[in-house]
Parts: structure tokens; C-alpha cells; sequence
DNA sequence: TTGACATGCAACTAAATGGTTGCATATTTT
DNA sequence: AAAATATGCAACCATTTAGTTGCATGTCAA
């Protein structure tokens, strides 16, 4: 996995409505994700190119459209590994999680 | 917290750097975090004045020297947001997390 | 108090970024 | 075949970004 590519695209707010996007309705077209953005159908086009190359993104054409789907890899090993390097005890979602397993609420 | 600086800030990789350089060793100079760094002093104070603002980065004034800490929490709950929103069924942290401690494999 | 050290501020530059317009190509539909 | 639809490609533009150099300020030590 490229890091950098993957931190990178997930700067651009509008990529990550985009992602946003695909995580509530999977598979959609390029027109379908234009709906409702001001945006140009070629700038969507360029976020949705970057989102791909950071492997956020896998598409498969169908006919004349071009189907585009999340793929949430990425994002949970950069998650899984800054969350493990940076996180501090009682912070955050695993020590949360612990808990709740452990159905302690460790007041 | 705001999400956009964030991971505006996240995205350029001298700043992942000095993240984790504060990780090794939290509370560093402007002076100790240049060092081995191909990048003029200034270039490296830009940087941490990002993520200051970004507040990943808290600072304390001793004397003529200005001394750094990383600050975990919005990584973590960038991590927590982003998880939850993307994490599918047996991948990610959260569901090893789980399984490890549910005691199962799981093959 | 003078010199050395640590940081701050500002102007400038080159390259990357996010966006546009215009045109081309491919696939349906009629 | 022709029109409509969906996407692709390329040139261009404005702004932001990452870096530089040069100088100013603040603090410590001799």
C-alpha cells in the first residue's frame, strides 16, 4: 500500500464526500456521483481518478458506464496503524471497545 | 475539532515525520526536530506551525526554546470515525480486536 | 553588555493542486 | 445510421503549497 498516496487523497473534502458517497449507495456511475455537486463532471472525474490510483476506489466498466466502488482496506491499516502508534490509554476506540467487552464502565 | 485541518495536515509526509519523531521522543525543539531533516529550519517550523494549528501538535514556551508534543486525540478520533463509517466484517483493528478478545479463531 | 543561540516574521519562487473549457471516443437507443 | 448518453483526454488558469533566503527579536552565558 502506498501511505502517502492514500493520506493524500483523503485531504480533499470533496473526495471524502465522494467516499462518503460510495459508503451509502456502492457502485455508482460517474454521472450518478456528479448529482448535487457544484462541480464540473471532469473534476469529479479527476477526485475519482485520484481516489483509484490511492486504491481507495476500484471501478469496473459496464457497457458504457463506469461502475465505482469503496474498497475500505486502505483506510483501516493507515487506521489500525495510527491508532496502535499514537494511542494513548483511555483514548480512543479501542480502549472504548475494551471496555465495553469487558463490561466494565470503569468510572 | 476541525476535520479538514486535520487531515490537511496528515497529508504531507515531512509532517507524518515529525509525528512520529515526537512520538519517539515527545517535547522537542524547533532544533532537535531539524536535525537529520533535508529542510531548512523555517521549512520545518511551517510545518509544525500546521500542526499546531491542526492541533496535533501542543507546544510550551521554556525560556528561548519552544518544546513540542504530539497530540493523539485528533488522530484518534479521526481513527474511531473513519473505522466505524468503512470497517467491514472481519477486517480492520476493531474486529481482531474483538475476536482476540471474544477467545476466538474464527478460521 | 556583548556574543551566541533559538525562534519568529516576511517576501519570494517553483511546483502541485483543483478547477475550468473544448473536443474526442465509445456505447446505447431509436 | 443518427442522435443521445457516458466517459476520456488535454490544454489552460488561479490558487495553494512547500520550500527558500534574509533579517529581526528574544533569551542565555561569559
Amino acid at each position: 500500500m502506498n501511505d502517502d498516496a492514500v493520506f493524500r487523497a483523503l485531504a480533499d473534502a470533496s473526495r471524502r464526500e465522494l467516499l462518503d458517497r460510495l459508503h451509502q449507495t456502492n457502485g455508482q456511475t460517474l454521472g450518478d456521483l456528479c448529482q448535487g455537486l457544484d462541480m464540473t463532471r471532469q473534476a469529479v472525474a479527476k477526485h475519482l481518478a485520484i481516489l483509484e490510483d490511492a486504491n481507495l476506489v476500484s471501478t469496473r466498466r459496464q457497457g458504457r458506464e463506469k461502475l465505482h466502488f469503496i474498497n475500505p482496506v486502505p483506510i483501516n491499516q493507515i487506521a489500525e496503524r495510527w491508532i496502535g502508534k499514537f494511542e494513548q490509554p483511555r483514548l480512543g476506540a479501542l480502549s472504548k471497545l475494551k471496555k465495553t467487552l469487558e463490561g466494565k464502565d470503569d468510572g
